[in-house]
RNA sequence: GGUGGGGUUCCCGAGUGGCCAAAGGGAUCAGACUGUAAAUCUGACGCGAAAGCUUCGCUGGUUCGAAUCCAGCCCCCACCA
């Protein structure tokens, strides 16, 4: 686990070849097809050498879930272990790590008309009035959730439409199932902030060099996507189609583009310090797989 | 050289005598996170624990009181020459 821009890629390739492995991605963008050098994507000749699960595993236009990635990655570990060989799991993308190690509670999945519903309500009246209906149903929800969070709103109401079950008793439904595995974890980070600003705002230009303005263009082409699926959402694609769109500059582009690029990397880092049970790596050191392995070695981590 | 506009806290930018440590936005930092998570949201943001202290180009002045008024100086921009 690590932040965006910190090595992580690299050093789960260099553990797939000192140990008996694969290598599952843990990363909410790179599940997307035709969507690579801005997801910063292992190269097709990297991946041949190092395969990778779950990627490019669903089109741009089909949302991926934390549960659909939850119950794909328990499958894989099942089958890799069948195997003989240790699943690697490399990513950035915390909520899906959260919900492989804790489950979730039985909640029912996205459905889009009713989303549209309670956006349509929200364009409407505000989404401070949706949380006040939200509030005549699941008092408990509204009073945790601030009335300007229009995602976790909709989901709660949501939630309440389709089951006719409060978010919060769905909580207090849920099981706590253990995870069947032995896990060691680690994070790798640079030590300095400023190291990994410098990182981040280097490979962006990179991506920018390597084509990452046509490879939008051509997503944009399609013709059937749009900038509220998580796909077109995400940092960089996001700022790149609006340039296309002639909403920002190109400079006004790159500096926005690196600029969600660091929060995004802020955010994740946030994630990893109250992480229980976590080895820490400095991006900037050497043999980071040696070490990585000795601490494997040393004996796995059970998590409760 | 002349005329006009302008210099505000990291950046952009409001503020034209007291209600101003100074609106708003951005950046940054910190945090939250239960099927959108590369998403979404919250807080802090001159210094100080506080009393309080130091800021609005510089210097001086007017005033009980100045970022705001006056004088001189420095710098930037536009036009004229």
């Amino acid at each position: 686990m690590g932040p965006t821009a910190s090595g992580k890629t690299a050093l789960a390739c260099e553990l797939f070849d000192s140990m008996p492995c694969e290598l599952i991605s843990v990363d909410s963008a790179l599940v997307y097809k035709d969507m690579n050098i801005g997801t910063a994507k292992p190269t097709e000749q990297e991946q041949a050498q190092y395969p990778h699960h779950l990627i490019d595993i669903r089109d741009p236009s089909e949302p991926y879930s934390a549960m659909d990635f939850r119950s794909d990655a328990l499958t894989l570990m099942k089958d890799i272990t069948e195997r003989g060989k240790v699943p690697v799991l490399v990513g950035g993308t915390m909520l899906y790590f959260k919900f492989l190690l804790e489950g979730a509670a039985n909640l029912p999945v996205a459905n889009e008309k009713i989303r549209t519903q309670i956006e349509l309500d929200a364009k409407d009246k505000g989404w401070p009035y949706v949380h006040e209906q939200l509030g005549k149903v699941d008092p408990e929800s509204a009073a945790r959730l601030n009335p300007n969070d229009p995602q976790r709103i909709q989901r709660a109401l949501e939630v309440y439409l389709i089951s006719g079950k409060t978010l919060t008793q769905h909580w207090k439904e849920q099981q706590q199932e253990p995870f069947p595995y032995e896990v060691t974890q680690f994070a790798i980070c640079p030590q300095d902030r400023k190291v990994l600003h410098e990182r981040i705002e280097r490979r962006f230009h990179q991506m920018l060099e390597q084509g990452f303005i046509d490879e939008v263009k051509s997503l944009q082409a399609r013709g059937d996507l749009h900038e509220d699926l998580p796909a077109i959402r995400a940092v960089g694609y996001r700022q790149v189609w609006e340039h296309l769109n002639g909403k920002l500059s190109y400079d006004e582009m790159v500096f926005k583009g690196v600029v969600a690029t660091r929060q995004l990397a802020k955010r994740q880092i946030t994630w990893l310090r109250s992480w229980s049970n976590l080895h820490w790596l400095n991006s900037e050191a050497e043999n980071l797989a040696q070490s990585a392995l000795k601490i494997v070695e040393s004996g796995p981590i059970v998590v409760a």
